[in-house]
Order: structure tokens, then sequence, then C-alpha cells
RNA sequence: GCACAGGUGACCGAGUGGUUAAUGGUAGCAGACUGUAAAUCUGCCGCUCUUCGGAGCUACGGAGGUUCGAAUCCUCCCCUGUGCA
């Protein structure tokens, strides 16, 4: 995948940036780590520090300190997860910030705004992330607006697209694209039908790239792969295909397998803050009383910088003392893991032999 | 020696006659986390059994006592802190 701020190697695990900054890493580690594209949050941005300020420092790229290609999500997301606070309109959302408790409407052109402000590679379109369970009408009705939201939302980003803070840097490069790209999204609750009906008229709307939303967000793993699955097939292979908010190791690589191009999540971030190591051993819990004296690493395959430097004894301390080297480590590791895994699957793919992998008997890093 | 103030479960610290293994913290042990309101949240945390509903012990410095009933009231003793000799 070409974005104007460099190649995007698919299957990508994207991590999960929200407020700018992937927490507890620096930029310069996860280039060193191989993250090619990460993600920024439209809603939180928009909150703190405010898109306009962002746009005036140049865009988020700049703002930020990352060369490499963004992804920015469209607070649909937040529909779901800041429930409480907002209130969903054909409009739009009102939203009651989370942070003063100020009122805030979210329509699909003011999100398309803001990501178009932020200087997003790859916007995506403002749906409603259906909660679950939901019944099959409210599913239903839920996805029909994310239909009417996503041809909204397109509308207003090709208009406006090229007003992107990057514009005339990438002009400079007649080669890489000159405007930002925003793909759609999929939605439809549990719903094998309505997905299928989803992805269809999705499809119809003309998106440069894919996005399954509204997965694990409490259903089986089993209804997971199945929604993925019933929905895969009819979106387009040649463009990026990508599964919003998942998963764990073992899910990402299955889902690679099964097509898709492109993952997020803030498992391996949030996680690791947390203290749960993601290792070719299986999870470990870093805080448990077993590892104060173990000298080992954290994943005795991983070759990144705190496996081949610190021991699971010096994490344990780290992250009991609360420090916050913890988090930091933790979560270098955590992203080695899960980047490593996907470089692995990329290789199986060239090789033409994803055996190995999903039977667990070949190495992920 | 005298005068005050105190001694509560690993620690800090509530409780001043009865809803009681005893509020809260901390520490400890374990678990959860999937487009980030998350360095967050949940459970356990005296001992021994348990058919997981519960049962039995032992507990508020020590020893007695009052009372149907005491961490809580009384007596003596021990210890700690502060002040004065």
């Amino acid at each position: 995948m070409h974005t104007a701020h460099g190649p995007v190697e698919t299957p990508a695990f994207m991590p999960v940036g929200t407020a700018g900054t992937v927490k507890a890493v620096s930029q310069d580690i996860l280039e060193e780590l191989g993250a090619q594209i990460i993600l920024g949050n439209t809603y939180h941005l928009y909150l703190r520090p405010g898109h306009e300020l962002v746009r005036k420092l140049g865009g988020l790229h700049k703002f930020m300190s990352w060369e490499r290609a963004l992804l920015t999500d469209s607070g649909g997301f937040q529909v779901f997860s800041l429930s409480e606070l907002r209130k969903v309109k054909e409009e739009g959302v009102s939203f009651r910030s989370h942070l003063d408790g100020t009122s805030h409407l979210f329509t699909p052109e003011r999100s398309m705004e803001i990501q178009i402000a932020l200087g997003a590679d790859i916007a995506m379109t403002f749906d409603e992330c259906t909660e679950h369970p939901a019944e099959m009408e409210r599913a239903r009705s839920s996805m029909e607006m994310t239909l009417r939201w996503a041809k909204r939302s397109k509308d207003y980003f090709e208009a406006h697209k090229h007003e992107v803070p990057w514009r005339e840097a990438a002009g400079e490069n007649p080669g890489l694209p000159q405007a930002p790209a925003l793909f759609g999204i999929v939605q439809g609750g549990m719903y094998a039908d309505l997905r299928r009906e989803s992805a269809e008229r999705t499809v119809e709307l003309d998106f440069p790239g894919y996005a399954i939303g509204g997965l694990s967000v409490g259903e089986s793993r089993a209804k997971t792969m199945e929604m993925i699955a019933a929905v895969l097939e009819m979106l387009p292979k040649d463009k990026p295909r990508y599964v919003m908010g998942v998963g764990y190791p073992e899910e990402i690589v299955q889902y690679a397998a099964m097509g898709v191009d492109m993952m997020d999540c803030v498992l391996p971030t949030r996680a690791a803050r947390h203290g749960l190591l993601f290792t070719s051993e299986g999870r470990i819990n870093i805080k448990n009383a077993r590892y104060a004296q173990d000298q080992g690493p954290a994943d005795p395959r991983c070759a990144c910088r705190v496996c081949s430097r610190y021991t699971r004894a010096y994490l344990r301390h780290l992250f009991v003392s609360a420090e916050p080297l913890a988090g930091v480590l933790n979560t270098v590791h955590n992203l080695a893991y899960y980047l490593d895994t996907m470089r692995s699957v990329r290789h199986a793919i060239t090789l033409g032999d994803l055996s190995g992998i999903l039977s667990g008997s070949v190495s992920l890093t």
C-alpha cells in the first residue's frame, strides 16, 4: 500500500496512537520496531489539543514528528465506547466531552473536516459502531445509517481532501498519492446477511479501501470469524481490507490468513501497561510472583531491545514498583511481538505457505 | 517517680456495650483488558475443614471481672510516646 508518507506492507498491524502518541513509546522506537503506519483519533485530537491547532502547526505528522503513514479513526468507535455521553441522531452524534463535559456535535462532515485538518493519509468514514448485543432491526437501522453517513462522509471528503496540511510536500513527490484516502466501513451487527448487504452497498459507494467494524465488542471469537468470513469475499481483493480493533496475536494471524490486510488494536499497548506480555510461549503476567527471580528475557525467542537487555525479574520489579519505565519496556516488547508476528506472516505469504504459522509449528518471530 | 495520650488483623488506621472475622487505605496473591474516558478495573486477603450452601476454631497488649452479650465498661499488670521532676 502506498501513501504520501511511505509504503505500508500488508498484512499490517497498526499500533494505536489515539491522542497523537502510541502510549508509552516514542516515535523513534516505533520506527525501529518497523511500524509503518499508526492510528490517531478524531474525537480525542479534536477535544485536545484541537484539530485547528494541529493544522496550524503543520498537521499531525509534523506535530508529533511522525513521517510515516497515519490513519485516523473517525470517532465512530467513540459513539460506541462513550455511549453514556452521547446521543445519536440522523444528523450526527452529540457528545459531552469526557474531559470537561462541554457539548459537541459530530457529523460525518465534521469528522472529515477534522481528519483532513489532522492530515491523515487514510481517513475513515464516520460510522456507528453498533453495540452488542443488538436486535436484528436495531442492527439494520444502525447499518443503514452508517451507509448514509458513509455517503455524506465521502461527498465532503472528496470536496475537501486536497486541503490536507501536507499537500505541498506531497507535490514534490509526484509518484506518491497527492491526497489522502477515505475507507468505508462495513457494519451490520452479528448478522451475516446484514453484513453482506452492508458490504455490497458500501462497495457501491466506491472507496479505495474497506474496513469491517463493529467486531470484538463482546461476541464469541467464532462469531467474529464468521462475520469476517461472510464479508471478506464481497470486498474487492485488490483493495485493502481492514478489520478494525482486533485482536490477540493468534487472531490477527488467522485473519491475515483469511485475507485481511490491515488490523489495529490497543491490546498490545494497553495490556503492556497492565503488565501482560505476549510471547512465543504464550501470555505472561509479569507481575506474578513466579517471575521475581526469573533471569530470562520476557520472550526467549524475541530479539527486541527489551528482550535482549532486561530480565523478567527486572521487568517485574519495575511493574510492581509502578515505575513508568515498566509501561515503556512492556509496550516496546508487545509491539515488537505484534509487528514481528506480522512480518513473519508476510514472509510466509511470499513463500506461499502459511500452514506452519497457523499451526504454531513455526516461530512467529 | 508523677501527669497526660496511646496500645486493633503484615503495616497504617476506623470503630467506644449487641445488625460483625471487625469500615478504609497500603502491602501481598491472582484475574480481566480487542477502531484507548484504561499506568485501569475486578476478586481474594486470621486458621482449619467444605457436598462451595456453609461449618468449626482463634482474634482488638496481658490477666481477671461486670453483663444475656465486651475491641468497646471496671480492676491490676506490661509496653510505647510526650511533658515535668
